[in-house]
RNA sequence: UCGGGGAUCGUCUAACGGCAGGACUCCAGUUUCUGGUACUGGCUAUCUAGGUUCGAAUCCUAGUCCCCGAGCCA
């Protein structure tokens, strides 16, 4: 049976090497044509849009087939790094992403009697061996990239001496580095993972779990292939620098009887412009308060990216988008926005603010006379309802919006032309009122009375329609202006001077105190999303209260006409 | 001096010996009470050199460049 070639033509699914090859197993009935994939972070950080991509992965691998499940599984075999904080957090971004893991959480401190066991196992059959050299002496009986290794003194080691060796280990005999538990594998070989890798070594440090039960911990080489055995993991997927650790990895799963054998597979990592994504520099950023958190919005983690008003959706879409392969790839920042873009423009309400107001009178509209105006919460889609807006006398425009000389080509306010409020009506600026120092404060115009609603009744064409809120009615707002973090597109390029903190984007955070506030967005609360009409997509941010409401900018709307302006 | 992985529009990614396709970006236009959205059209790519073949991004040979690997981290 032979599949059409090429999906060309309107082709939908994402280009992804893993769903293609897991497919591939299902049809072939591979382990019964089940798929179990897990998602395997250490709780020693937040997440990043890079693990987004791998929990997306694993989930849709999984639901691939009918019945497949994927694990979340806390990776925690290193005490000193790890936290129950981070634990936490994690649950609640990959929940938030929208994939769920049911029942199927796991830790891999939950195996470490069973781990134990398993490598008491391996010990009795020779394949383990306690190392009592010091590190420095392993280091250097490694050898290299050039030179192998060599067997150390303490490798042939009798069965016996081995396991009281390693009980002994167990129950705290010995100090910090002492002896090591190590896999019997072969010190010459080209691949120096397999050269008689680690699989214990003595930590005398509580864990954030198992507390002071235990003094040795399993490395990553030997918990990890042996975790996803004991969880049925069929797909256990990585990213490339694991690699080389896949040999090692079926080396440990082949000496039991396990059904499924899990395989690893491997791709490459995400990388994007004018982002930095290390845990490492992240750290940093907090530490040295470039930011004010992990979950600055200007962070590309999760608990980032949800502050600055990233939906889950546009985050798994535009991890479908990207695709799955093996090549090293930078995505531009751009395809992220994108999607952004797509999924805030058919689910947010439309509103207006005013980021920087300047005061517009409207000379022939009387002092105590309001017009009521239904206005819309969406363009295209009356399901959205909608809310009454008061035109008055005085309103407030952005300052954007007003040109005392206009360029060719301005559509919007400027001395002796027409604009029309949006769902309001048409004004004419006739006059502008500046202080001492030459600033503009203050614009006098008059209305067309019978363009309420903000058509003219004689059907006359007018090009600019600029947002507004009335003075009477607007409610002051903090507004917090976000902009990429990094001014270069690779902060971490090498040809650059300085470090990647000089490459900073100095105005990533803007705050506007006194922004005005259409009535209708006092009211929403942390995490509500809505369009300033004309500006961008803006969210609650947590910090807001009814009294002093805060709004992020999450993205600006695409903008032709800056663009247009800069060519001019 | 070793081993592994990789190279296709500016970016991400398809094509598995048979018309180099899609998305983003960019450009031009239509619609529009958001200079938004939507819609239409357009520009742009197979690392290099040989070879096999009617036909090569794909197979072969030789090279070049990039990434990863020598933690008692994951």
């Amino acid at each position: 049976m032979s599949e059409p070639k090429g999906k060309a033509e309107g082709q939908e699914n994402a280009p992804n090497f893993i769903h293609d090859l897991v497919e591939a197993d299902i049809r072939e009935g591979k382990h019964g044509g089940q798929v179990v994939t897990r998602f395997p972070p250490e709780p020693n950080g937040y997440l990043h849009i890079g693990h987004a991509k791998s929990i997306c992965l694993n989930f849709t691998t999984a639901e691939l087939s009918g019945q497949g499940r994927c694990h979340l599984r806390f990776d925690d075999t290193n005490p000193e790094a790890e936290d129950t904080e981070y634990v936490e957090s994690i649950r609640e971004d990959v929940r938030w992403l929208g994939f769920d893991w049911g029942s199927h959480e796991y830790f891999a401190s939950d195996y470490f009697e069973r781990l134990y066991d398993c490598a008491v196992d391996l010990v009795k059959r020779g394949f383990a061996y306690v190392d009592s050299q010091s590190p420095e002496e392993i280091r250097e009986g490694r050898g290299d990239f050039y030179r192998p290794g060599v067997n150390g003194p303490f490798r042939d080691r009798s069965v016996e001496e081995n396991l009281d060796l390693l009980a002994r280990m167990r129950a705290g005999e010995f100090d910090e580095g002492a002896h090591v538990l190590r896999a019997k594998i072969d010190m010459a070989s080209k691949d120096v993972n397999l050269r008689d890798p680690l699989m214990y070594r003595i930590r005398k440090v509580t864990h954030h779990r198992t507390g002071d039960d235990w003094c040795i911990y399993p490395m990553y080489d030997y918990a990890h292939p042996m975790s996803d055995a004991f969880e049925g993991i069929t797909h256990s997927v990585c990213t490339l620098e694991f690699a080389h650790h896949n040999p090692l990895y079926q080396w440990f799963v082949s000496h039991f009887d396990f059904d499924p054998m899990p395989w690893q597979y491997e791709f490459a990592r995400l990388n994007l412009t004018y982002t930095v994504m290390s845990k490492r520099l992240l750290k940093r950023l907090v530490e040295e308060a470039r930011v004010s958190g992990w979950d600055d919005p200007r962070m590309p983690t999760v608990a980032g990216m949800r502050r600055r008003g990233y939906t889950p959706a546009a985050i798994r879409r535009f991890a479908e988008r990207i695709g799955v392969s093996r090549r090293d790839s930078v995505v531009d920042v751009g395809l992220l926005e994108h999607a952004l873009r797509e999924d805030l423009n058919v689910t947010s309400p439309r509103t207006m603010a005013v980021l920087r107001p300047l005061k517009l009178v409207i000379e022939n509209f009387p002092e105590d006379e309001e017009v009521e105006l239904v206005a819309p919460f969406s363009p295209n889609d009356e399901s959205f309802g909608s809310r009454t807006l008061h035109l008055t006398r005085e309103v407030f425009i952005e300052r954007d919006d007003f040109m005392e000389e206009p360029v060719k080509k301005w559509f919007r306010l400027a001395p002796g032309k027409e604009v029309r409020l949006r769902y309001g009506a048409l004004v004419t600026c006739n006059e502008v009122v500046k202080d001492d120092a030459g600033n503009v404060v203050e614009l006098r115009c008059t209305w067309d009375p019978e363009s309420k609603g903000g058509n003219a009744p004689d059907g006359r064409k007018v090009r600019g329609t600029i947002h507004w809120v009335s003075a009477k009615y607007a409610v002051d707002a903090e507004v917090r202006l976000y902009d990429r973090l990094f001014n270069d597109e690779n902060p971490l390029d090498e040809a650059h001077e300085g470090d990647f903190t000089d490459r900073i984007n100095p105005s990533s955070l803007e705050v506007l105190p006194h922004a005005k506030l259409e009535p209708s967005l006092a009211a929403r609360g942390p995490g509500e999303r809505v369009q300033f009409e004309r500006l961008g997509y803006f969210v609650v941010d947590p910090d807001s209260t009814r009294a002093h409401p805060v709004y992020n900018r999450t993205i600006q709307l695409k903008d032709s006409w800056s663009k247009q302006a800069k060519r001019n």
